[in-house]
DNA sequence: ATTATCTATAGATCTATAGATAATGC
DNA sequence: ATTATCTATAGATCTATAGATAATGC
């Protein structure tokens, strides 16, 4: 019984670190020779790879593989995939919070529509350059889940508050239509990260790699432009 | 050694269909008892489950079990998971080319702006009642593949180029402001269809059920609304 | 003793194929 | 003979655990 073997997606999504293939705990003259250490460099795969592929579509093999470890290291660190896949959010969600530091206080002297312009460029910035949130977002937003509803508690539900209150202030102010607000804020965010989120397929549709320095300005340009006026001459 | 019962994301999508569980050519009057031949509840599931999951995250037997047949006819009516896939996307075009029929003839008279308000509402509606088309896309749109190379060519590329071209002649018209083309489709596309994908999202967000009736026509105004005029007043 | 690594393995599940079985259609 | 179904199975892969091994730190 001849079995094609079998293709799945493990498609050389990085480079892997060379693996130490003997047992025991590494010396420190090792271990300095990553600068990350081994758990680190679990989660900042896992942050690549789920917001690839997703949770399910991805193995713990494979995540491993990729950080240069072998397999069961995951569990080691994490004891579940399900852990894994929460600290990397964790981890990811942390480090956005350190590069692109909070939002209302710093604006607090703007008017609504001023605050909410510079959170919508703040925004389409961190999906630009760390598209991988808005890609976990999408993958996880699909279907409801346990991981869903911790997401949205622990991270989201308090992002969306953000850009809600901003809109219900300009409202009130007499700046912004009176339109629901949540099809107002679901309107900016998806607009902020989608073509980051597809960027392959933009490229592939378009011949454009949203990735490049000038590319990302040109669309938050337009993307502003668009939110706030619209595309009406 | 204990093994955790695995779980896997096999939660209920839909129920199945009572299986025949005995070997053989079912009889005509069996048949008749499913209104559809085998071969399209295949495809039906395939395309709710490749839309929710994704390609890889789901199973042949998953498909078969919720299509109610065994895992085996998957490999009988599409010889791989691979062809059932592209088979669910013809199949799901198809069906939409029919539902929703075509553009542009109708809309010859028009200016580019009517127009384009007539596409985008109706991309709108598209995307609200069949989510399944817009979450492939995102699902197979975020990583290179042969799959979205092939749903490019024969899909996404010709459907853009609507767009593309209605907003090329509104601008040639001096209608639309001069900004990428690129930009604004997507805009578009990402800004009617995000809501309806991540409906799971939105509900645990703001308690909104985006597949209500009343909710689809109260996001497409605003969305319409926002896309040609901006949220500003 | 603790920590961090590896190898080996259990048991479940995955895709695909082989082969039995039963109805249809010529 | 052809078509449409099923069961059984091969061989790969998945998550998780057990247990060996080697360095660190007390």
């Amino acid at each position: 019984m001849t079995v094609a073997k079998r293709k799945t997606n493990k498609q050389n999504l990085a480079a892997a670190p060379k693996r130490r293939a003997r047992p025991g705990r590494p010396s420190k003259s090792e271990q300095s020779s990553h600068s990350e250490s081994s758990r680190d460099r679990l989660l900042a795969v896992a942050i690549e790879v789920f917001g690839k592929l997703g949770y399910e579509a991805v193995s713990t093999s494979q995540i491993a593989k990729q950080a240069g470890m072998a397999q069961s290291m995951v569990h080691y660190h994490f004891r579940t995939k399900e852990r894994l896949w929460k600290a990397a959010i964790d981890h990811l969600m942390h480090d956005l919070g350190r590069k692109f530091p909070i939002v209302r206080d710093e604006l607090k002297d703007l008017d609504p529509v001023s605050q909410l312009k510079v959170m919508t460029r703040r925004f389409i910035k961190i999906s630009a350059t760390e598209s991988n949130l808005a890609r976990i977002v999408i993958h996880e937003g699909t279907v409801p889940s346990s991981r869903l509803r911790w997401f949205v508690r622990a991270y989201l539900a308090p992002g969306y508050g953000d850009f809600d209150n901003a809109i219900k202030a300009g409202i009130k102010a007499g700046l912004i239509k009176d339109m629901p607000i949540y099809a107002i804020s679901h309107s900016i965010i998806s607009i902020s990260t989608y073509a980051f989120c597809v960027a392959p397929l933009v490229k592939e549709v378009h011949g454009v790699d949203v990735t490049s320095r000038e590319t990302i300005n040109e669309l938050a340009d337009t993307i502003l432009d668009i939110i706030f006026s619209g595309i009406l001459k």
